[in-house]
DNA sequence: GGGATTGTTTAAAT
DNA sequence: GATTTAAACAATCC
């Protein structure tokens, strides 16, 4: 399940191996998991850079159109040799002039990829509605984006409108640090709580990172290789576990129609 | 073979 | 109109 870190550490791996290679082939295998563009237009042209925009992987071309991928929850883009054989999944590949090559696959096909011109990328309603990078502004500035809103804090946390890149791992692991229970409404929350609960996102979102992003089970990094912030998940997964705060059992509920790990006697309930 | 899985979109409700 | 919630959807695994 890629989210921020893991599809940051994706970005910076194909940036360091794949910036200025010129892309001699493009290959869709799959028709259906193109959402716009034609990619046909893509051979010769050069990786000018690889990015990332909330959950999205974007590879820079010298044309200036992008290419956009979205891995939802078993998608990978990761980096191999041009005489290695395909693997199962194989939906887009671009071959690269120093033999390397670009696989994009997904078992579960839900991922999907797009080629956009800058206007066009834009005009995506869904780009353009994404809220502000929670690791480009202060922790307060994050939180007056929560506050007065009556809605649950784990979705609010989950919307992309209102930050971009948090999913289920790092919503549950933050509201745990700042010990806000997820069914909290956000507008009860007081200020300085909801300023930790920023804070907090921050420094796990760091710390993520620079383990190199969580593997559950099918995310890997540019060269294949898994994360390892999964071992310092405190109650993601960890349902019936004893809670590092007080030892009961950890609990799992169904908020905003996802999966949340909390502790019920840690995690303060603002309603 | 049905339920669980996720992020996003769409529809419905408030 | 804006906000919030629920349902639908993609496809596969166990």
């Amino acid at each position: 399940m890629p989210e921020l870190p893991e599809v940051e550490t994706i970005a910076r791996g194909l940036d360091h191996q794949a910036r200025g290679q010129r892309i001699e082939t493009a290959r869709l295998l799959t028709p259906s998991i193109r959402r716009a563009g034609d990619v046909d237009t893509v051979p010769g042209r050069v990786i000018t850079g690889v990015t990332r925009r909330a959950k999205l992987l974007l590879i820079g071309l010298d044309n200036g159109s992008v290419l956009a991928f979205h891995l939802k929850m078993t998608g990978r883009v990761w980096l191999a040799r041009t005489d290695e054989p395909l693997p199962l999944h194989a939906h887009a590949v671009f071959d690269l002039a120093n033999s390397d090559r670009i696989i994009f696959e997904d078992p579960r096909r839900f991922g999907y990829l797009g080629l956009f011109s800058p206007r066009e990328l834009d005009g995506w309603s869904f780009y353009a509605a994404l809220g502000p990078e929670p690791l480009e502004t202060t922790p307060h500035v994050l939180s007056q984006r929560l506050a007065g809103r009556q809605a649950r804090i784990k979705s609010l946390l989950l919307n992309q409108t209102v930050l971009a890149g948090i999913g289920n791992i790092y919503a549950d692991e933050s509201l745990f640090a700042a010990r806000v229970h997820p069914a909290s409404r956000a507008a009860r929350i007081p200020a300085a709580r909801l300023d930790r609960l920023c804070a907090e996102l921050q420094r796990i979102l760091r710390a993520a990172i620079a383990a190199g992003g969580s593997t559950i089970s099918d995310y890997r990094d540019a060269y294949g290789k898994s994360g390892l912030f999964q071992n310092h998940f405190q109650v993601y997964g960890k349902r019936g576990a004893p809670c590092p705060g007080c030892g009961q059992p950890l609990v799992t509920a169904r908020i905003a129609g996802r999966t949340s790990t909390h502790c019920p006697l840690c995690q303060r309930l603002y309603v």
